[in-house]
DNA sequence: GCCAAACCTTGACAGTGTCAAGATTCGGCT
DNA sequence: AGCCGAATCTTGACACTGTCAAGGTTTGGC
């Protein structure tokens, strides 16, 4: 309805959707403020009313990536709530399949794109948001004996570690394809889990529709 | 010696090098064609002789980033020989210490600049090397008992994917402070093999001068 | 109904990757 | 020795990028 008004309405959030967008259609390299900008439907240098300058909308991007993956893991610690071992093994999964879909936008959100030297409160809000669920799980995990004894904090770092590790060697291609013809992607994020924890595989873990 | 030559005599890897400094001088936005050429002392589409596009010189930069890190890796695994728990530790820092370092190397080397259509066959080559280097330490460290049976590929898949994400997340900075105020980077290693693995801890472990 | 603020456009600039055309030098052949 | 093709490098140009300044348009509050 909006077709041809001067004023947008809601451009912020239409520019970081049309970044996102163009993140999946084309990649990191396809992304400029100019095709963002097009793609919102204003001129070039609009998005400067909105943010300061590039990094500033890449990080209003990667907040949303965050976000997307917060919902998702959320809702599943909710479904599997008093089955730590399950929480554990539905949460690394969503994360490794949020890599898989949406490759670049998992990239922008974890991969540095943001210069240490400014600070998104936001984006840091959202990170410690995800940790501190993580976090829960592994004191579940903990207390039900699938997990050794230890600082929790550290104890989250680590396993987000290398579900983050495993995620990000997935969608650079660093697996070998041998391996990847042996193994679905959930069966090795359950190996991985498997060999960091003592989870014990259970046939639900494995549904049919493999990730 | 060579200053006024019209002919560089080893452009590709004066190009190569000064690709090297300049991310690490000025990371990863600072790294530009133009730049590189201007710092090997030529005119601005001189790499066009020996590098079909700027990917192609990434992909030249990241291999050099892989083969740097496979040597001290390599050198490790030897000095460490005999001691399976001490080799996964101290190649696991060393991954990690590589990261700190030059983490816009890193990042180039490991973040998916290069993209999955062209394969380039060196990179590929020296990742497999690496991979078949842990593969080794891991299957060691089954033998010795500190790592569950299982087979040895994914199993040196988990590893790797562990430290990775724990050398990528420390450089993004999305480790908290409080627990690094708490833990050096190499406890924080130890402490990650010790949840995946079943390493003891020895005192000979954290050295006076800690990563 | 007016005015300041918020929002958006236009125009410009330096820097970028890339290519085409040409200059320079090297290596091998006669 | 001298020539010639190939390798190497320069120059010039193009479209595209992030960014800023100046100005136009709309909105909301008084």
């Amino acid at each position: 309805m909006n077709e041809h008004k001067y004023h947008h309405g809601d451009l912020k959030n239409a520019l970081i959707g049309a970044g996102v967008d163009i993140l999946a259609e084309e990649g990191l390299g396809g992304l400029s403020l100019r095709k963002v900008a097009a793609r919102a439907g204003v001129s070039h240098a609009a998005p400067y009313a909105h943010f300061a300058d590039k990094q500033d909308l890449i990080a209003a991007i990667s907040t949303e990536g965050y976000h997307r993956l917060y919902e998702r893991i959320e809702a599943l610690v909710q479904r599997y709530q008093g089955d730590p071992p399950r929480q554990l093994i539905e949460v690394a999964c969503a994360y490794v399949e949020f890599a898989r879909k949406d490759p670049a936008h998992f990239r922008i959100t974890f991969s540095g794109v943001i210069e240490t030297e400014k600070n998104y409160p936001t984006f840091v809000e959202i990170s410690q948001k995800n940790l501190q669920l993580v976090t829960q799980v592994v004191e579940a995990c903990q207390s039900a004996g699938i997990l050794k004894p230890g600082p929790a904090d550290a104890t989250a770092v680590s396993i987000w570690s290398s579900v983050h590790g495993l995620a990000s060697l997935l969608i650079e291609g660093q697996i070998s394809h041998t391996l990847l013809d042996r193994m679905s992607r959930r069966e090795l994020t359950v190996f991985l889990l498997n060999q960091v924890t003592l989870v014990e595989l259970r046939p639900e873990m494995f549904p049919a529709k493999a990730i």
